[in-house]
RNA sequence: GGCGGCGUGGCCGAGCGGUUAGGCAGGGGCCUGCAAAGCCCUCCACUCCGGUUCGAAUCCGGACGCCGCCUCCA
């Protein structure tokens, strides 16, 4: 099985199943108030691999990722906007999908939405509040942390320091600066739920407890997410659940940043990058590879030149799909189990994978192997040769990525322009030929000569 | 202030005591009417100062620089 850092235990450790066979994974997803960014791409493409590769090793796998669709700043959006809250939420969820499908992250075997389960969270504060861990406050309810023993856990720091740190709150009465808000009050005008302790919405924290729960049950395997939501908010999701007598998440995984030119991304600096923006622009598929070829939990630089390194080495990858006549494979499909190639690559990759997940090494196996794939061939021997070629397209398009062999449609036009030319090709009129080829490249193709003549793509 | 992480060749990015990481770019070659694409080969490293060791990018100590969390955040 794969071993994985637990954040919670802070050390490398296989991931222990809950039942054999089947892994029941839940990754914090997106409030939905604003196009998708490329730290939601990361940890998207992250933990969407992570899927893959476990699906592909046989495992059944739950994936639960919710849609937070109720928040302060959806709220204050929609009054910014003069709209309903809904509508925005629907807005960029639907813009949520349209990336995920363009950049090939398969959907979740369940995804959440945070209104959808609010009553099972007034159930949740109710309890707690029952037993005087969640308290009420003229705003609304809140946690209290130190009726957890363990509080802080998560965020590896000792309490004391934790209360040093915050900062100057704005609701005075809380019984500890580190007490978070499970409900809040209705205000004039805002959407609201009925609640034995006043209607309301939910806070943040209380969403992901019960949604996570509600769909995996207690004491699941893995609970996943970006490295800046380890806290509060895991702390305060795990904290609900420890108080509320369910066992929670066994493992914890958090993703690294995305940083732009050596800071995080962030919108107060102003180095904001919209992924919508970057698919719109580039190969779906550099960002993913740009991802499988660095380590999940350290930082990544996106830029136009990391971006367009990943393009080119893509070219190569697709040239061998091209050389081989592989299938495309991945997508929003899976690669099953049922077709794991048998060799030592595979063997290598599995090995690399399973240590942490450690892409970075698994993709420098596999361009080893592409590289020894063509010397095969050049060396005439074919069927080994694509054979390892085979292997390569599998095992990428286990982690997602499709190697594209195939040219898009020729239309009528540059057919008969690739027709003229190998005429004149053929009767060496070399100038002709060359005005010709301008041409096609003019219309956007890649002109090639092989053996057979003119071959063109895009 | 507290806690944690990082500093690798032109760029990105692995590495966890001894072996070529890998990719992109650069250089050379093959192929080609010329190209393009592709393939093959190849130059270029480990922030600095001490220490441990037969041997350190890798371990220890120190210095400098950078980043993150402690606050909404993927």
């Amino acid at each position: 099985m794969i071993r994985l850092f637990d954040s919670l235990k802070t050390e490398v450790r296989p991931l222990r199943l809950r039942e054999p066979g089947k892994v029941s994974m839940y990754v914090c997803g997106p409030t939905v108030y604003g196009l998708p960014h490329m730290g939601h791409g990361r940890f998207t493409l992250v933990w969407d691999m992570l899927r893959r590769w476990l699906t592909f090793q046989g495992y059944d796998v739950n994936f639960v990722s919710n849609i937070t669709d109720i928040d302060d700043k959806i709220i204050n959006l929609a009054a910014a906007q003069g709209t309903t809250e809904s509508a925005i939420a629907d807005r960029y969820e639907q813009e949520w999908w349209t990336a995920m499908a363009k950049i090939g992250v398969a959907p979740p075997t369940h995804s959440p939405h945070a209104t959808d389960y609010v009553a099972e969270m007034v159930t949740l504060i109710e309890e707690l509040a029952s037993q005087d861990i969640a308290y009420r406050l003229s705003d609304g309810m809140y946690f209290d942390t130190s009726r957890v023993a363990d509080y802080g856990a998560l965020a590896g720091q000792p309490l004391d320091s934790l209360r040093a740190g915050a900062r100057i709150e704005t609701v005075e009465e809380k019984r500890s600066p580190l007490d978070f808000a499970l409900w809040k009050n209705a205000k004039e005008g805002e959407p609201s739920w009925p609640a034995s302790f006043g209607a309301g919405r939910p806070g943040w924290h209380t969403e992901c407890v019960v949604m996570s729960l509600g769909l995996l049950g207690d004491g699941f395997d893995l609970h996943c997410g970006g490295l800046d939501l380890k806290f509060p908010h895991h702390e305060n999701e795990r904290a609900q659940a420890v108080a509320s007598g369910h066992p929670f998440a066994q493992h914890w995984a958090h993703n690294g940043f995305v940083m732009v030119d050596g800071e995080k991304m962030s919108k107060s600096l102003d180095n904001f990058t919209s992924l919508t923006d970057l698919l719109n622009r580039t190969d779906p598929r550099a960002y993913r590879l740009l991802v499988l070829r660095s380590h999940y939990r350290s930082p990544i630089e996106v830029s136009p030149a990391t971006i367009e390194d990943a393009e080119r080495a893509l070219d190569r990858l697709d040239s061998l799909a091209r050389r081989f006549e592989l299938p495309a494979l991945a997508g929003e499909e899976f690669v099953s189990a049922a077709n794991q190639p048998a060799g030592m690559l595979s063997d290598r990759v599995t090995e690399y994978l399973e240590d942490d997940l450690n892409s970075p090494l698994a993709v420098a196996a596999l361009f080893e192997a592409l590289s020894q794939a063509n010397t095969l061939a050049d060396e005439g021997q074919g069927d080994e040769a694509q054979n390892l070629a085979e292997a390569i397209n599998t095992l990428f398009g286990a982690l997602g990525l499709t190697l594209r062999g195939q040219s898009s449609a020729i239309d009528a036009e540059s057919a008969e322009i690739v027709k003229l030319r190998d005429q004149a090709r053929e009767g060496k009129n070399w100038t002709e030929a060359d005005r010709l080829r301008d041409s096609l490249v003019k219309l956007g193709w890649v002109v090639e000569d092989s053996p057979t003549g003119t071959v063109i793509r895009r």
